[in-house]
DNA sequence: AGCACGCCGACT
DNA sequence: GTCGGCGTGCTC
């Protein structure tokens, strides 16, 4: 199924058999006879599928196994640029990679059916290169008046302009005294301007510049830029990202969470002039028509995306930069299940071209290939700008308890007055949307649970609704116990960001507070404004969750209060340590980022935890160390490779059935462990039972190889899925 | 993914 | 008696 492999033809005329791959998630590409309009492998065609007609791209040659008799024509090769070799070899390798059927990831890179047929250009109105003689009125006369002093507009705007009704154009239209022309369609993509001069550059910073740019010319090879929160990352990369587009080629940028990034836009925009391409889910159907087939034509020079960016039909690409490359964002959880960061190495491998992975805490993963020599890393120990670091201590909770039912212990409390005080700002962190995580009855300790979910019910005041985070079921509060029918017998359990923003505007009654989290701030337009809000100062109390900690440059900021330090630390998963390191490492790097000092304060019932040390002693490559030495131990990964079978469906039994053939079928070899069945951690989701198995193999297995064999036993009954998750992220 | 076919409940 | 619900299966 490799798209072009040697010695294989790639050009294909009538009659030829092709493979073409759809869309859709079928196990493999269809055979096509090829019709009237020869083909090339890449090239985008119409092929007919049942009684439809769907978008496909020509594969290769054909498989062969389908009778003539079945074998349908090719119906034409669509007007638009074929799909490049580069990312053909990318959807074979990712389809391969998660064993997911090569069509769903080819439907990532053709995801706008739209963009396959040519852009209709804009019809402008020019007048007549011999104009018949006709009624003239004065309405016409204007109309004419007007294009003899403007160059060729629509119908609309020439109307306007004239001071006309659109019907007096048309009217001159029909006449044949106007021509209608296509306009050819201004560059909607400006080039960058990579020929700028450049901030000036720290000495650090100039020299992992120069390093970065100068691995451009080595073809693939990824580089770590492992540089504190404040060292100037991105003024770094920016260099290369200038030296790639010097050389003629296509620049990747992938973000997490782009839609709230517009810092990064803004510095993008000081850096080069014009914007680049955005691409997120937020962006517009017409928007994402025109940006997808301005990448394939190579028109937009540089792509700043979230993790689907990764499948863009690049012609042209020379550098991917993965910003913030251990954020968990990256993973993609549902479909095709990939690491946009991995993936981003395999796509500049193919492409053979330099990856550059950036970020303040980078992955245990990521060291550990810079520790075998796989991975560059250029290191920037020191804050820009002569910044320094945020002190950080704990708040011992079992010491300096908060009263109780507050959740604010009083040092923290009297260091945020201190701060309000001085007239700086400060944040108060708590990863954990809503009000009150947990709702129950006082009577009868009924607990207001997800009817779709393993999960409780979250109250959110803003809303006045209890909801599940997992699926979104809403549910009013109830005045009743629906278990002892006691009346407004419900409380609220624990904290959230909502509870956390009440209690500091009854504690802290002068501080202007604003409250972030997912769910309150709708879209990046808000996220913009409430970011520009706290940068001009009008804002003196920040409450919010980890929206808050992606890469926000607040200068007036000083103080930060992680309000519990500990949540994710418990759980048994794999990265709960590393996570939880990586997350307050990130939201402690908001203080003190300009010329005032920072100091971050964790509330901690474990404050002789290894996270809490680590923080507290700024020592992160001794956690990382210890926490690498606890995963080699375990064969975990790096060190070990995992995969997850996630077995669900409506019904317990018949999935319950299904994992018993699964384990009766589960293959044995050294260097082999399979884990499991076991309830997964949400054992109901969407209403889906779910069991785990759980794959733990030494490197150098095959374990792709190894779990196509295992699943090609069990056929599962109907309703029950059965989903692989190489490299598993998470384990809920 | 669509779009059929197919087999059971409420209606003109 | 039909209209239509969505379970199941196929599409080169």
């Amino acid at each position: 199924m490799l798209c072009s492999a040697a010695n294989t033809p790639t050009r294909f005329e009538r009659d030829a058999r092709v493979a073409v791959l759809l869309p859709l998630p079928l196990a493999g590409a269809y055979d096509y006879r090829v019709g009237a309009d020869a083909v090339a492998v890449g090239d985008v065609v119409a092929v007919p599928l049942g009684r439809r007609e769907v978008a496909g791209v020509v594969w290769g040659p054909a498989a062969g196994g389908v009778e003539d008799g079945r074998l349908r024509s090719i119906a034409r090769r669509l007007d638009c640029p074929p799909l490049p070799a580069a990312t053909c070899a990318f959807v074979d390798w990712v389809a391969a990679y998660t064993l997911s059927p090569p069509g769903a990831v080819l439907k990532m890179a053709i995801s706008v059916p739209a963009a396959l047929d040519p852009p209709r250009g804009q019809t402008a109105c020019r007048p007549a290169a011999s104009p018949p003689s006709i009624k003239m009125t004065p309405a016409r006369a204007r109309v004419l008046d007007a294009l003899a002093r403007l160059p060729p507009l629509g119908v609309a705007d020439l109307a306007r302009e004239a001071g006309v009704g659109p019907a007096v154009v048309r009217g001159l239209v029909a006449a044949a005294a106007l021509d209608l022309v296509e306009l050819p369609r201004p560059p909607a993509f400006p080039p960058p301007d990579f020929a700028r001069p450049g901030p000036l550059l720290s000495p650090d910073q100039r020299r992992a510049a120069g390093q970065l740019a100068a691995a451009l010319d080595g073809g693939f090879g990824v580089t770590l830029i492992d540089g504190v929160t404040g060292s100037g990352k991105t003024e770094v990369y920016f260099e290369a990202v200038a030296a790639a587009l010097a050389r003629g080629r296509q620049v990747l940028v992938l973000l997490p969470e782009i839609a709230l990034s517009a810092q990064w836009l803004e510095r993008f925009a000081a850096r080069f002039g014009p914007l680049p391409a955005l691409w997120h889910s937020e962006v517009s159907d017409a928007r994402r028509r025109e940006t997808w087939r301005a990448v394939a034509t190579g028109e937009a020079r540089v792509v700043v995306g979230a993790r689907s960016a990764l499948f863009l039909p690049y012609p042209e690409l020379g550098l991917i930069v993965v910003d913030e490359e251990h954020d968990g964002a990256f993973k993609q959880e549902e479909g095709v299940l990939y690491h946009a960061r991995d993936m981003a190495v395999v796509r500049g491998m193919l492409g053979g071209f330099p990856v550059v992975l950036a970020s303040a805490t980078p992955a245990l993963e990521t060291l550990a290939n810079v520790q075998a020599g796989r991975y560059g890393r250029l290191h920037l120990p020191d804050r820009h700008a002569g910044a320094v670091l945020p002190a950080v201590a704990a708040v011992d909770l079992r010491r300096t308890p908060p009263p109780r039912g507050r959740w604010l212990a009083p040092p923290l409390v009297g260091a945020v007055e201190e701060t309000l005080a001085a007239g700086e700002q400060a944040m108060l962190f708590l990863n954990r949307r809503g009000y009150a995580p947990l709702t129950l009855c006082r009577r009868c300790g009924f607990r207001l649970q997800c009817p779709h979910c393993t999960a409780w019910l979250v109250e959110h005041r803003a809303h006045g609704k209890l909801v599940c985070h997992h699926c979104g079921y809403r549910l009013l509060p109830p005045s009743i116990c629906p278990e002892c029918e006691a009346e407004d017998s419900f409380a609220a359990c624990g904290p959230g960001v909502e509870r956390i923003a009440e209690e500091a505007t009854a504690r802290f009654p002068g501080a202007r507070l604003a409250l972030m989290a997912s769910d309150t701030v709708a879209g990046p337009e808000a996220a913009a404004a409430f970011v520009r809000r706290v940068a001009d100062g009008e804002v003196d109390l920040l409450v919010g969750t980890q929206i808050l900690a992606k890469g926000y440059h607040f200068p007036r900021l000083t103080l930060v209060g992680v309000v519990d330090a500990d949540l994710g630390l418990d759980g048994g998963d794999l990265r709960a340590a590393e996570r939880t390191h990586q997350l307050l490492s990130q939201v402690a790097g908001r203080a003190g980022r300009a010329e005032r000092p920072g100091r971050v304060l964790l509330q901690t019932w474990e404050p002789h935890h290894p996270v809490i040390q680590a923080l507290v002693a700024g020592d992160r490559d001794a956690f990382i160390a210890s926490e690498a030495e606890s995963r080699r131990a375990a064969g975990m990964p790096p060190f070990g490779r995992l995969a997850a079978l996630i077995v669900s469906g409506p019904d317990p039994a018949p999935v319950d059935e299904a994992c018993r053939r699964l384990a009766l079928t589960a293959p044995r070899a050294p260097g082999l462990d399979v884990l499991g069945p076991a309830p997964a951690p949400l054992a109901l989701l969407r209403g889906r039972h779910r069991r785990r198995f759980l794959v733990k193999a030494v490197r150098g297995i095959n374990l792709q190889e190894m779990l196509r064999a295992w699943l090609a036993q069990v056929e599962p009954p109907h309703p029950v899925r059965i989903q692989v998750d190489v490299d598993p992220y998470s384990f809920v």
